[in-house]
DNA sequence: GGCTGCTATGACCATAGCCGCATATCCCGG
DNA sequence: CCGGGATATGCGGCTATGGTCATAGCAGCC
């Protein structure tokens, strides 16, 4: 399964459009922020509380995610809510950590055995 | 289902593996590469010649699929054959594509209401 | 309107990573 | 064991981006 689209080479912006999502994912900051918006809504001081990262880092980065769809907001009196709104970030977040898992696995077996 | 982990909060080791992940898939050069490998094996000079990369370039980032495990290698006389040798790359990427996908039809349809 | 607190943005530095060139290293075949 | 082709690696340039500081913009409240 997932077998539908073997065997076909994505176009070159088809292929720039991937990476750049993956690359959304590819910083710790970024990924740690989507952690924390998928246990539910927060505001901005805790995000900065949660993480330790300046107000203009945190800022920015929400920016980025916000123009990619993955987080949207709201205003909450003075400030904004942040609303994580893409379920498919926790799944691929699960997928590969079921990889690292066998990873590991594989890579503890193989120790006993020598 | 997925919803096993929600609400749990990365650690940070994890955080920083799982960023590392996406980091692979976030250059265009490997994605390409994996997704030239995906239709079955093939040698260096075939994928030199698919993406006009530099030998070295090719190489180097062989080598990181490699350590990663997303790639093996055999030799074949004085050559060297490359196999993708991770499903999961290829699921990521259709429900990365899939979700393209929906975006752009969005867009579309926001576009013709307004 | 002016003040206050929250968020976004411009300027900037430091670092990481891509990429090619040249070269070393490796491995097979003779 | 040696030669030649294939692959890996040291080096350097370049760009992109993370990260901070200072500041501008902005929405609500007195």
């Amino acid at each position: 399964m997932g077998a539908a689209s073997d065997g076909l080479i994505p176009t070159p912006q088809l292929l720039e459009e991937l990476s750049q999502f993956f690359r959304l994912l590819s910083e710790p900051a970024r990924l740690q922020l989507l952690c924390l918006l998928k246990t539910g809504p927060q505001d901005v001081a805790s995000l900065i509380g949660s993480t330790g990262f300046s107000q203009s880092h945190i800022s920015r980065q929400l920016s980025q995610l916000q123009r990619a769809g993955l987080v949207r907001c709201e205003r909450e009196g003075t400030r904004l809510i942040y609303t994580a709104d893409e379920p498919l970030v926790n799944d691929l977040c699960v997928l590969v950590m079921g990889r690292l898992r066998e990873r590991l696995e594989q890579q503890l077996e193989h120790l006993q055995a020598a």
